[in-house]
DNA sequence: TTCGGTAATTGAAACGATTCAGAATACTTA
DNA sequence: TAAGTATTCTGAATCGTTTCAATTACCGAA
């Protein structure tokens, strides 16, 4: 069926050997060989066996990638950034979906490590960490994305998530408002839990009332519920952070549905800056998170400790997130535009 | 480093065939060794290796995803799709993104071919079919998505782009709209030249005037810049109708910015309807695809050809669009909801 | 002419599973 | 009891590479 080494050995009037250098080692063989293996291979069209490779030298050129959700844009930005940055030194990305449940994440992290992926990026939906235990175990290098271990010796990658919570805070606070609605996903999210605790602190700063909702999964439909909640309440809060852009867009939908002016009764800020962002029925501020660098700079130091000599220095890289200011809540006047 | 099947068997006092015996064929070990086994599995968290089972029974449980773009929220749907149907079967998804760069293709392909994927779902950036022959050629199912091969013996799921077309079409025409811009992406690309001939047809067969704009990428930077040459030109259409909601996002915000009145000045109508085209600043119309299906279905038909005993027939299945209103394109007044 | 020394090549072992022909054992049946 | 038949189990061969010790080829120096 397929053209083995073997078969390019014999064509070629070498060793199987030989064609191995020839492929590995090039340096190593003669030129003339070099040329005619190079040739006989084009010819028959060979194209090495990845399991044997892989089987023989224990490692293969593969990365597994463990999020929530990539349908969440946040993610399938960080995972374009992954794919890119792995494409460049011609590895191949597994795509795990998560959606957060431990079960699931199992599964994946066994078939990565029947895999024997080199490295794995990994959101873990807990903070239990048998199972990265279990994947260094076996020589597969971790490191996590968009979260952070305490003391652990693992390299990450993530964002500043308290200073988001704060700022965001803050940044209402200078505009003035007293009484603003903090729209969380649940609080075993650890992003959620420092955005949270980034909110809380400025708030407690600043003087500044915090209502807290808190919804189970972060998307559009449950921002309409949560608006709904809002508007059931006897003091109305004069401001609405979200935990996410979709769960910002969910509040944006139904308030406008019942006739709340953005920003002049009811300001939004959003968090993750997504694409669609700036094209929201009132365009939205929102905490903008490096994403797709992210996904670059985790797939870079993950490749740098797995190809390194063990001479590798775990690092915690953390982005600082920035806020960008949309009509949904600035002061002045309403504008459509950007 | 890793416990081996060998390990397994000698812990477990049998051979190494009786081990794989457990893992393979569990009906033909007797009962009482089946658990001695099992039992020893677990303790010694003993996890196969997948390169050497797949080179020796010469097929992997992987399959690999080439799209143009993941960030694009259409193959976003997709991805998630193909992800949770081939996990259900515990295989696992190679994500590729092509970029519809043929050179980028070629070096996936080349790489999916080495990993020795069991099928592949590809999305090609050309009608050219000597990589897929390639592919086939060596064992590995292809089943092309959103896109259709004329004539040949292959699995395809898409949508009827023509029909998309020729609906949104229709539909403008219904609204009484008798000049109609049709901003596209590079004619190159399959699905715009489907749906462009959908328009033709639909704008001969109504009698409409059809401005036709292309541009590069179809994002919504080239939307806004597709938006200015509109406006520059003498006569303005009443409608446009974009080749997908990147596109119509960025023509509306660029028309909003210049107080184009949507839809009074001008109706837009998008294609794909993303998850935020109902939160657009002008919730947009737009043409409704199945996307997480079809990813479901297209993983679905590879999976069940790679592993049928030759007896697989190849199918061709389509998937029909349908027109979702919004109030970008809304004759009787503007509204901001759904 | 012979002897080191380098460069190029060889070929067999190893990686860790699956497979399968045959051995061992248990169970019937005459 | 012996022969015949299922039922389990064994272990060597195999998949297609990489690796590495051993071999060969070649060249200049003594």
């Amino acid at each position: 069926m397929s053209v083995s080494l073997r078969d390019v050995a014999a064509a070629a009037q070498v060793s199987v050997g030989t064609v191995s250098n020839v492929l590995n080692h090039p340096n190593i063989v003669s030129p003339s060989t070099l040329s005619r293996v190079q040739k006989t291979i084009k010819e028959l069209g060979f194209v090495p066996n990845g399991f044997a490779r892989q089987l023989r030298s224990g490692h293969s050129r593969t990365l597994g990638l463990v999020v929530p959700d990539v349908g969440n844009p946040f993610f399938t930005e960080v995972a374009r950034g992954v794919e890119d940055a792995a494409a460049k030194r011609d590895y191949a990305v597994f795509l795990c979906n998560s959606d957060e449940s431990l079960e699931k994440e199992d599964r994946y992290v066994n078939v990565l490590m029947e895999q024997h992926v080199r490295g794995v990026l990994i959101t873990p939906a807990d903070i239990k960490v048998d199972r990265i235990d279990a994947l260094r175990a076996r020589g597969i290098c971790v490191t996590l994305l968009d979260r952070e271990l305490e003391g652990e010796d693992q390299c990450s990658v993530s964002v500043d998530d308290v200073h988001g919570g704060q700022i965001a805070i803050e940044y209402l606070a200078s505009l003035g408002h007293k009484r603003i609605a903090w729209v969380s996903g649940p609080a075993k999210i650890p992003q959620v839990a420092d955005r949270g605790a980034g909110v809380a602190k400025a708030a407690k700063l600043l003087n500044v009332e915090i209502v807290h909702l808190e919804v189970q999964l972060m998307n559009a439909t449950n921002g309409e519920g949560a608006a709904r909640d809002l508007l059931a309440l006897e003091d109305l809060p004069t401001a609405v952070f979200c935990a996410n852009d979709l769960l910002a867009l969910g509040v944006m939908r139904e308030l406008l549905n019942q006739s709340i002016g953005i920003p002049e009764q009811i300001a939004i800020v959003g968090y993750d800056d997504i694409q669609f962002a700036p094209s929201a029925a009132v365009p939205l501020t929102s905490i903008s998170q490096p994403a797709y660098q992210i996904g670059v700079t985790a797939a870079d130091l993950i490749l740098s400790e797995c190809e390194s000599d063990e001479t590798h220095e775990h690092q915690q890289i953390k982005f600082q997130p920035r806020l960008i200011e949309r009509a949904s809540s600035r002061k002045s006047r309403v504008a459509t535009n950007v």
